[in-house]
DNA sequence: GAGTGGTCTAGACCACACT
DNA sequence: GTGTGGTCTAGACCACTCA
């Protein structure tokens, strides 16, 4: 089957833009004009050889571009399609709140039940260890003290969407069930407050980037997703740092969204 | 200059990994290692390929790989580099707090004093327009009403950082300062108070993609560096939407700090 | 087996930066 | 001018998908 019908114009050879980014100039406007809809297959190389009587080298730098900018996934075998978006995840800035906590729910699954996504946990692996001065500067231990450490990754409708890993001070963790891959309802945080420590208040640090091999990998990420990297602290009432939370989130399948005062 | 030292290995061709793969494996690896630091030179291509014995194609291959992942730049006629990252600038979540407005700054320079750093604005542009559904949604306006839109370009030491457009309702916007591209001290929020309108709380929606085309150009990114999109809605003590901000923000160069209540 | 993209070679000419 | 990366050609063989 053929699919050149998108492409409506030639390619001007005396141009100062290079021919490969007039080609992938047409397959962008093809795509952004709704002309090539989502998981819709673009022309294949040999179509694109053939329309634009250009070398193979050529098309394929084209492709190229639009797989980086992430418009375009190729499977190979297959085709090369528009990417599709997953649907996007927003989480509310009151998603810590204790009455979640109460429901016997973890931030996770209480955010994925609200808009009716399936949601496991996997890879839970519990550990002391020495954290980077990133960690140990915003829990305010000392740079050769170890902290326990939590990491799991969580999918949504089968996918995997976040990585993190908790870092909480030994004095807190030891002897409770935060040691063990399943903390019991409520999650960690409910066990921290079994343990006295009241939560107060959370901060959040968000940056972006695009992911590591290794991100990618977990994640499952096709070229072209950036990720967040979000670093949760949570403070009791007497102002300490009771953990702290690196987490890398798939960049295209999460909104945050936050509530600022204005005094 | 040779820099080959930094090429332990050599290349197993028998390998299921692809060449490519195995030559951007070992750049990969001397720049995580800190062996090739922040703008230092990588290998030419000829060094690569006469290292190697392999085609040119196939280094080029491996270096676009490091570029993906926003490891390494390109400069054409001198020579491919490590990626230097910018001075990230945090914002804090009291960034828009009234005391900033009384001292007569706008948000952005007062962060930016924060730091040290020179900041301006440029392309200002004030038009009246019809906002998308995104933004109209949140404004709470008609879908065929007309919106008062303030664009405007932010620079850091010099560099573009930010690309911000502000919708506020024709009924607050008319007749004022807003109207004007300089609106006077505390910025637009000081000219919105102005008018009755007392700030109680913004909600801001956090997202994270690839540049498109035209942010790229704007914003002077290189490939592999995403932004941050950041949609702020202000609200008034009446709880009416007041201002909708739509920010285009360097992924490289923000920490976006947020604080959630645990209650 | 036919069609698809993935990898690799061996050239060519060009544009840009430096000295 | 020399060295650098940018573009382009014309092939080759391979691996994967689907009928």
């Amino acid at each position: 089957m053929l699919n050149e019908g998108i492409l409506v114009n030639q390619i001007d050879p005396t141009s100062d833009r290079a021919v490969f980014r007039q080609i992938a100039d047409q397959l962008r406007q093809a795509i952004e004009s709704g002309r090539l809809r989502e998981g819709e297959k673009l022309p294949s190389e040999a179509e694109l050889i053939e329309h634009y009587s250009v070398a193979r080298m050529t098309v394929r730098q084209a492709i190229q571009e639009l797989r980086n900018e992430g418009l375009a996934v190729a499977e190979h075998g297959r085709g090369v399609f528009v990417r599709r978006r997953p649907p996007v995840k927003r989480l509310a800035s009151d998603r810590f709140a204790r009455r979640h906590r109460k429901d016997g729910k973890a931030a996770f699954l209480a955010e994925s039940e609200a808009v009716g996504a399936r949601s496991e946990v996997d890879m839970i692996s519990v550990s002391e260890v020495r954290p980077s001065k990133e960690i140990s500067d915003r829990l305010g231990t000392g740079s050769d003290q170890t902290v326990v450490s939590r990491s799991r990754r969580y999918l949504r409708d089968g996918h995997p969407v976040e990585l993190a890993t908790s870092y909480i001070p030994v004095d807190i963790a030891r002897g409770t069930k935060i040691m063990e891959p399943n903390p019991g309802p409520g999650g960690i945080y409910a066990r921290i407050e079994d343990q006295g420590h009241t939560l107060e208040r959370f901060v959040e640090d968000v940056s972006t980037r695009l992911p590591t091999r290794e991100e990618a990998k977990l994640l499952n990420l096709t070229s072209g997703t950036p990720v967040f990297r979000l670093i949760r602290t949570a403070y009791d009432l007497q102002g300490a740092a009771v953990e702290v939370c690196d987490t890398i989130m798939s960049g295209d399948a999460f909104l945050l969204s936050y509530e600022l005062p204005a005094h």
